[in-house]
DNA sequence: TGTATAATGCTCAGTATGAGTAAAAGAGAG
DNA sequence: CTCTCTTTTACTCATACTGAGCATTATACA
């Protein structure tokens, strides 16, 4: 019997904010959301970046700035239990773009409607206690030897007990969510019934997960790099910074020390100009490009708390 | 013309600590060394990482404990002129085990053979300024053009001028090395010849590439996650801790401050015993599994500068 | 002219960090 | 048995950073 081939597919996160709302690029050919995404092609793509830039191009019609490796995903699914033709790697990207129109078939999803748990603004989010918390801990007591151990991790990912809310831990609660059943994906994969429905906008095949890699990722990256710029205009107010921060930090900031923090660090210069808001008038501020060469990881201490 | 067959490897970069010094494993088989790697059985091997394990067990006679994926490399290489038969991905992981002796044919490797130029314990190597720097400004004057931002990234990489060293830029560094054509892979990779040897070992294929950004995220991980204990007995005194810690990270630490860092963030607890180490005697700690439940990213907060 | 809204400025206590001095507990030399 | 060397451990202190709050300014709109 000779080997199965190997295919190798580029996935891709791309990131925008608008509305106070982080959102991620979906193509809707099929009837659950899918990231643009496509089969690298062994002889004629010289780089597998460039592989995504093409992809992207031809999916969505978007042209993306800033682009990062995620995570390379290349486990058998459960799901497929007649041997496949192919063995599937598939390598995600995160990328991160000014809002823009993207092509016909491809729009932009909220990020917390695929992961609603992850939104801390307006406080801790009632589907954790009144959907998740509940079936977590069935889970938990499921199996009399794991119980203590699946306890823990519970109790440290989902801000239980004493234990804090980690907002970076995007992936892991989720990957607890999936192990517990929770999320309908692991039942389709499973094979099984899904027993009752969680909020949360299931994806096309292990799109969710990457999206979440994305989403902790991201966060993590806010804090050591200059990354939130490539989310905005050129020039723009604090408090846009600020909500977009927000957005996708998950979690409310205080205004006056978020100010103080990105002057201090400066992170950004005025430009002199201002615009109205509905309140007092705000200066417009762009990015100062020069404190990379100062300060080794410039970026936005935020308390994920 | 049918598309070429795409191959995955795993690659390992398996590090240990002993002697204050960091340690690669290597199999040296061929001539420069190489770091433990084999193609993934597509029809074989459920996931990555158990393939991972398998190989090193195999070429190296280690069980690993701590693994985490590290970085795809799957850009055609400049070298291979010729379209090769199959298209090459290889999927880089990194793994940290209490030192072991590894099977023959294996050794350990200096992590700072490999990267002379990382190691600034005994302050700032004098291989920057004597070998690399030159080698770069006329990197940077060789291109009208570019010069400026070139001038720029290794000012900001190589901590020329005011900005401080970071150790956390291994893999930019090595990078910019690789591009100047200063380390002698570029060489290689290229065709030409090489015009002047620089300090460092070179190895097979990428894998000092690959070993770079194994310790770029080592470093990283360092200050959030507990990782350093993965790297020590189960009992250890404050001291050895310090100096593993110092030689991942490459910078000397203040060592009252450092016990005071990790004792205040809980990362220890004392075991009451003691041990002699040449002066007075010291107690031994073991690592406190429940920080990891009080504190959302307990590590080291290491000033790289 | 007042009121709502957002932007900006400033204070203050608590905590963390960098740097240093000093004492304690052994080993080994003489 | 005492002195010295080495390492571990205990404190101190000035400075920087953080979280939280109060206060003021500048606009739009009723």
């Amino acid at each position: 019997m000779s080997a199965p081939r190997i295919t190798v597919a580029l996935d891709a996160v791309i990131v925008a904010v608008s509305d106070r709302t982080p959102r991620v690029l979906t193509v809707i050919d099929g009837d659950p959301p899918a990231i643009p995404s496509g089969p690298l092609d062994p002889a004629g793509d010289a780089t597998l970046e460039l592989a995504l830039r093409r992809y992207v191009r031809e999916q969505a019609g978007l042209e993306v700035g800033y682009v990062e490796q995620l995570y390379t995903f290349g486990d058998l699914r459960r799901g497929s239990a007649v041997a496949p033709a192919a063995r599937a790697i598939s390598v995600a990207y995160l990328a991160l773009v000014e809002q823009a129109q993207p092509a016909p078939g491809a729009a932009w999803a909220n990020w917390y409607d695929i992961l609603p748990w992850e939104d801390h603004r307006s406080g801790r989010p009632s589907v954790i206690e009144d959907a998740l918390v509940p079936r977590l801990r069935q889970w938990c007591e499921a199996d009399d030897h794991l119980s203590g151990e699946r306890t823990a991790r519970v109790g440290l990912n989902f801000g239980l007990e004493k234990t804090p809310w980690d907002g970076i831990r995007v992936l892991e609660r989720y990957e607890l969510l999936y192990e517990a059943g929770i999320v309908a994906e692991a039942h389709i994969d499973g094979g099984g019934p899904d027993p009752a429905p969680v909020p949360g906008t299931t994806m096309a095949a292990d799109h969710r997960r990457i999206v979440a890699t994305a989403l902790g990722r991201l966060r993590g990256k806010l804090t050591y790099r200059p990354v939130v710029f490539e989310l905005l205009p050129g020039t723009f107010t604090l408090s846009r910074l600020q909500r977009t921060v927000e957005a996708l930090a998950g979690v409310p900031l205080h205004t006056q020390n978020f100010r103080r923090l990105v002057e201090r660090a400066g992170l950004v210069e005025g430009t002199g100009t201002q615009t109205s808001t509905g309140g007092r008038p705000a200066e417009l501020f762009r990015f100062r490009e020069d404190v990379q060469l100062e300060r080794p990881r410039p970026g936005l201490g935020i308390p994920y708390r």
